[in-house]
DNA sequence: GTGAAAGCGCTAACAA
DNA sequence: TTGTTAGCGCTTTCAC
């Protein structure tokens, strides 16, 4: 059997309620006293039952965390950071994904309701989460990570009233532009990500920018699967199309990696002929042939920055008004040196 | 405030115990006032508390999972695997990462004690992970994923004793190795993984037996770190002395990666001049150049076994004695047709 | 400084 | 079939 709160108070001589404030560091104990408790439960081994304190204390010390699933490259990344800050401030993390579908959600929301958490951090949730609303107006502290927001610190995301963490998606873009500019290329093609994505705009706006600005037309769209295959039959329609172009901008590494498939089998060289630069920096960024460059997005970063403004607001903190907005960084390797 | 049985209880005019039996459908309930319970409770959307159910049933339908960390390419599969298994059978999934070292085994520990978890999965635990014989000897329910066994069924994992699921990592590369063979190599050079984990000696030896049984001498060993940087140093250098290989074995597609690289820079064909297989099958293989032979370790399917395995005990079926093997698959891609 | 007692929200005997 | 009564293990007034 368990060792209870009930038996370090018998074998110590004291009640209970005198074991709970030893516990709980509430001074007002006789040193001797705080001392004999101590020693019995290091004796006993003795720790509280996390169900117990949760439903006394009405807090169960718990964070839930939403995401969409597991698998896509960058998750892990940010799964790390709230994980890393999460228990270093003692809280548990209850992960839910929405993999199953509706049966997923179903699941999610009786474990929200059930009060399993005190906070919940969504990640990437897909535009209409119904769920949300009614979460908000109940007060329930809840924080979106990755919100398709511009980054630009208006809060117009895709979830908008929510407190949220982003990253730069337009500067990241103005960045890839300016780069692509400076290195003289002025005819690019790009390949944007889900149009119905806050960061999809985002990051179009944020390129087309510095074209139009230096008197460029605006650049050239071609829609696709935002993976490999479908970033390498875009770029080889183009091309048996002739149409012209000296750079290629995609929204996404995946598609970036696709983009280089399809110039290679047409034996154009990057980056001569035609620079390519992606978007996320996942790891096959690196490794691509030539490696990538890419606009860096901060997954880790992201995942700590939201946990920690969601536990400031378990303490006490009100949620801060505007996003969290964690920088871009562009990553320039032999894709557009 | 939220609503609690007591007030569903009240509003349907019924006791607390009659409403609970509604709620975990135990038949003994009459048709009528079970229809009338149930609308009360649409009506106020109420859900039992977690933490009041776990605190008096004793079980608290959740399962704790502790990883080594979130970052490596496979984890995220691993994880949605475990994820989905759960879900599915209305489990709550509790993350634990060993991220941080010494404090994170703490903070894990007094979760485990703290009995905020019905049952264990360890995914990769370390050797010698102290509290885990504690935990054994205490009943508690655990299941190690991918235990370093050799997948021969016999159950000598790095954790023997432990219920547990792995891959046939002498199989698979035994396959390798056969694969190498057929193709017409003989002089292959072995990259291994970290000497101390039990599926590098189970891949080792898997690898050795088809090329000592031909008649061929053992092959070659080359250490490096398990990374694409200790590949490629490794084939440089064995490059560099005139060592004469035609193909080359590693324990993981980082590392591959890696020697692939230093032939790339080398002038030495691949596949031509020199064959290259790994172990994984992670994202980047299918994307190297030329893309990656290898041999698939189905890491999902390991975390729905675990998971399975786990809910099965907790209800009420025994272990299994031996490990539960999910097999490799060779994937032959351009890197050793 | 310390203890007794009343919950937190639910389940599970035991009666009726 | 249903209600009553105890808990589950802890926190927290409120007295002393």
């Amino acid at each position: 059997m368990r060792v209870t709160i009930a038996d370090v108070a018998r074998r110590a001589r004291v009640s209970k309620a005198t074991v709970s404030r030893v516990l709980n560091n509430r001074g007002e104990v006789d040193a001797g006293t705080a001392v004999r408790v101590r020693e019995v439960i290091a004796a006993t081994g003795y720790t509280p039952s996390a169900g117990a304190v949760g439903l006394a204390r009405g807090r169960t010390q718990t964070v839930g965390v939403l995401v969409p699933h597991l698998t896509c490259p960058w998750m892990g990344d940010v799964l790390q950071g709230v994980s890393d800050v999460l228990e270093a401030h003692g809280y548990g993390l209850l992960l839910h994904t929405m993999n199953r579908g509706a049966d997923s959600v179903t699941r999610f929301t009786r474990h929200v309701s059930g009060n399993a958490f005190d906070g919940l951090l969504l990640v990437e949730p897909p535009d209409p989460l119904s769920c949300l609303t009614g979460l908000r107006e109940s007060g329930f502290p809840v924080v979106v990570v990755d919100d398709g927001d511009d980054g630009d610190g208006d809060g117009d995301g895709d979830h908008p009233g929510f407190p949220s963490v982003a990253t730069s998606n337009r500067a990241g873009a103005t960045a890839a532009a300016t780069h692509l500019l400076a290195t003289g290329r002025t005819r690019p093609v790009v390949i944007p990500g889900p149009a119905a994505l806050g960061r999809t705009r985002a990051r179009t706006e944020g390129f087309r920018t510095p074209f139009t600005a230096a008197g460029h037309p605006t650049p050239h769209h071609v829609e696709a699967d935002p993976t490999r295959a479908g970033g390498r039959t875009a770029i080889t329609a183009l091309l048996a199309e002739n149409h012209e172009f000296d750079s290629v901008f995609t929204h996404n590494d995946l598609t970036a990696a696709g983009v280089l498939d399809a110039l290679h089998e047409a034996h154009v060289d990057v980056p001569t002929q035609v620079a390519v630069i992606g978007f996320d920096d996942i790891d096959l960024a690196a490794h691509t042939q030539p490696p990538l460059t890419t606009v860096r997005r901060p997954s880790r970063e992201m995942g700590e920055a939201a946990a920690t403004i969601l536990l400031a607001n378990l303490a006490g903190a009100p949620f801060p008004t505007t996003p969290e907005i964690i920088p871009t960084e562009l990553i320039v390797r032999a894709s557009a040196p």
